[in-house]
DNA sequence: AAATTCATGCTC
DNA sequence: AGCATGAATTTG
């Protein structure tokens, strides 16, 4: 689609003087970034240029001046003529959002309950949010001046610099091409500019494009089918599930999608999971397309960000790949939407404005009049259930592509196997097999650290956390008691804090203890621990991950940083070395996730010929939820989690929102809610909205505050809509109600 | 008496 | 949210 279907009242409004009103200015209404639902007028005079919907403008706001956006022109005012001041500047000659993106924002203000200024503002990057030009910025070129090399005879680092430009000639070279061929140019470039002999020049930053694409890879049959059930659908809205099995190639199906629209002249949206933003992805896409693409995460620095919008807003972006904010990007001709690994939980933004982008996205496709793919070898229960509805079209990868079969999944007894250090020797035997074969092993304990629990003997107590309640991580290397929840960092002593003696002993593993374990137990081989801990930066996990690929690793641990889309080739064991964790949480949706993580962490084995072993440590091998694992079968435990949900008229059959409050005393919070409960419960009365009792958090106090949620279910949206903002009205205007922080979630994801 | 924290109100 | 105002409260 070149353009998004327009209704008229979309249409960017022209302010005209209209001469049947009294006022002799002209109003306009502007979003600011505060958290009030009020728009507020300001005059809006001729001098500024003409007032349009989503510009950009300069308010006085207070005691201070602020960025806001147009909301309306050409308005009546109820506001007092002397309360009114003027917008004081324009920042952009047309409206910043396309009218596709507008109405979704419109949207999403008003189903997440949040404020239109800060959903607006929420979708800028920092540098448009502060009042930077929307024009990309360029970059600095550097030219020799041909005439001073003899200047330099004394100045060996500043000759450097100076003959790597006079190579370039005329074109010579930008910041980006210096940084990468003479680290430390600044101070040397400095200095010859004092002297004259450098010519700078402000550049745009041009996309370089993949000259020559890789040819794509052959599609087996399935594969083919999905493509064109996604290349049928072109021109109009049309969600479809794509449920692949891990390994079953959905990329494959995304990039021939892509083919087509990028060759109809369209661009693309291909949304990932926050760390399956992995830069092996990035390198598929600009190896496999001749199209310029860029990359929106949440690492890329204010200048990085600006310049890619930018690119996509000017349509030299034809490929967008990111994660969760980059559903606010300002396309110009978006002609496909694929969210991949749709049922991740961080495409839901947990704090400010509270969106998920995988919904956004959804209503973004239908404003733009184009298909909407969601990948998922796991789907949420959501999609499963609009496939079920056949709201979304529905297409299956059943095979692996390339084809390897599914691994074999065995269940270890923890009641009865012979363990040692949390490893039973069923696996402990299964990795020494996998050495001798020269072979990877992967291990999953999703726990850094090296205990969970530091217990004292004489107090019969762990070490708590001062501020949260939760036990602190005992960090051996760096002799450390680190709470997980608000970042505290102690010492550790030898003694008990509290007692005084030194009876103290760690309860339980963490990656760090499994890791000497398995030093112990295979002194020669080699051994990679990823977690938060060892891969603290980007680049470091690049580098394990490289490591882990080129097969000079033989033992793999790590948490669930290794369980998303990385495709391991030598795996081809897995292990799993408490998958209870998840089982018996309070939430929900808990069955939901351990089974997802399961079958992700799963599909990291024999991704190549041989056939992969998975082996799960469990200590209530019972559980039905362990035959459901064992055989793949995805399609009979939802099922019957599904089934369940709808007894319990929960998501996805009813629709939840979840009131959180926070606040410094115990108790405030839950009154708090108890007053929102009765408010809501008064006015339910006699529908199918059910509201609940205020309960604390399952983790009440975190970070010294504590914290109480409410939850309200049903059917009618549109009806728990109206209510809940009504509620939020309500709550706004008491002030009583500011003693403790609180807001309101829809569709939560997480209870905690 | 000055310094600081705390509650309350307002932003066109 | 910020930022101001004014009161309550600690503190030298």
């Amino acid at each position: 689609m070149t353009t998004a279907p327009l209704s008229i009242s979309d249409i960017q409004q022209v302010s005209v003087k209209s001469s049947s009103r009294n006022h002799s200015r002209n109003y306009v209404r502007v979003a600011v970034g505060v958290p009030l639902r009020k728009g507020f007028d300001f005059a809006w005079s001729d001098a500024l240029g003409v007032a349009i919907v989503g510009l950009r403008v300069r308010v006085p706001f207070g005691r201070r001046t602020m960025i806001g956006i147009v909301t309306e022109v050409d308005i009546d005012t109820v506001v007092p003529e002397n309360k009114i001041k003027g917008v004081i500047a324009a920042l952009d000659a047309q409206s910043i959002f396309s009218p596709a993106l507008w109405r979704s924002l419109q949207w999403a203000s008003s189903y997440y309950q949040a404020p239109m200024g800060e959903m607006l503002l929420a979708a800028l990057p920092k540098l448009l949010r502060d009042g930077e030009s929307s024009e990309p910025c360029g970059e600095i070129w550097y030219i020799a001046n041909a005439t001073g090399e003899a200047v330099l005879n004394r100045a060996p680092k500043q000759l450097l610099v100076y003959q790597f430009l006079l190579a370039q000639e005329s074109t010579g070279a930008s910041t980006t091409i210096l940084d990468a061929n003479l680290p430390g140019w600044r101070a040397a470039m400095r200095q010859l500019k004092d002297k004259q002999l450098i010519t700078c020049q402000q550049r745009e930053i041009t996309l370089t494009v993949n000259q020559k694409p890789a040819s794509p890879i052959r599609l087996n049959n399935s594969q083919r089918a999905a493509a064109q059930a996604i290349n049928d659908a072109k021109q109009s809205f049309c969600p479809l599930l794509l449920h692949g099995t891990t390994g079953s190639g959905k990329t494959e199906v995304y990039f021939e999608a892509m083919d087509h629209v990028l060759a109809r002249g369209e661009q693309v949206m291909l949304l990932v999971p926050e760390i399956g933003l992995t830069p092996q992805l990035m390198e598929r896409v600009s190896s496999r397309f001749s199209y310029p693409v860029v990359i929106l995460h949440s690492g890329l620095g204010d200048r990085a960000r600006h310049s890619a919008w930018s690119h996509i807003n000017r349509n030299s972006a034809r490929i967008v790949v990111g994660t969760r904010s980059a559903v606010f990007a300002p396309f110009k001709s978006l002609g496909l939407i694929v969210v991949d690994e749709e049922h991740d939980a961080s495409f839901k933004q947990q704090d400010g404005v509270r969106y998920n982008a995988r919904d956004f996205a959804t209503y973004l496709a239908r404003q733009w009049n184009v298909p909407i793919v969601f990948g998922s070898a796991t789907p949420s229960f959501e999609s499963l259930s609009n496939a079920q509805r056949s709201r979304y079209q529905y297409l299956t990868l059943k095979s692996r592509a390339g084809g390897s079969s599914l691994p074999s999944v065995e269940i270890i007894d923890m009641q009865k196997a012979p363990i040692e250090s949390g490893l039973s020797l069923q696996l402990t035997d299964a990795i020494k097999a996998r050495i001798a074969r020269g072979e990877q092993s992967l291990l999953f304990l999703n726990r850094r650290g090296f205990a969970p629990v530091l217990y004292c003997n004489s107090c019969n107590e762990g070490a708590k956390c001062h501020r949260c309640d939760a036990y602190l991580t005992f960090h051996k290397a760096r002799k450390q008691l680190r709470c997980h929840h608000c970042g505290y960092q102690g010492v550790f002593k030898s003694v008990c804090t509290t007692c005084g003696e030194d009876g103290l002993s760690p309860v339980g593993e963490g990656t760090q203890q499994l890791e000497q374990v398995l030093k112990e137990k295979f002194p020669e081989a080699s051994i990679i621990r990823v977690d938060r801990d060892s891969a603290h930066t980007e680049s470091r996990l690049v580098e394990m991950l490289d490591a882990i690929q080129s097969g000079a690793v033989d033992i793999v641990l790590g948490t669930q940083l290794l369980s998303k889309g990385h495709d391991f080739p030598n795996v081809t064991l897995v292990g799993i070395i408490n998958a209870d964790q998840g089982l018996f949480s309070t939430d929900f949706r808990g069955a939901e996730r351990s089974f997802q993580q399961l079958i992700q962490v799963a599909g990291r084995a024999g991704r190549r010929k041989v056939l992969g072993q998975v082996l799960i440590q469990t200590w209530v091998p019972g559980n039905p939820f362990f035959k459901f694992v064992c055989e793949h079968d995805f399609e009979n435990f939802s099922k019957l989690q599904l089934s369940e949900r709808k007894m319990l008229r929960y998501p996805p059959f009813e629709q939840a929102i979840l009131f959180r409050a926070e606040s410094n005393y115990q108790g405030d919070g839950l009154n708090f809610l108890q007053k929102v409960r009765n408010w809501l419960h008064q006015r339910v009365a006699g529908s199918s909205i059910r509201v609940y009792d205020p309960v604390p958090s399952p983790m009440e106090r975190r970070a010294g505050r504590y914290r109480a949620q409410l939850m309200l279910l049903g059917a009618d949206r549109k009806l728990i809509s109206r209510l809940i903002n009504d509620c939020c009205v309500m709550l706004e205007a008491d002030r009583s109600s500011r003693k403790v922080r609180w807001s309101v979630d829809v569709d939560p994801i997480d209870t905690y």
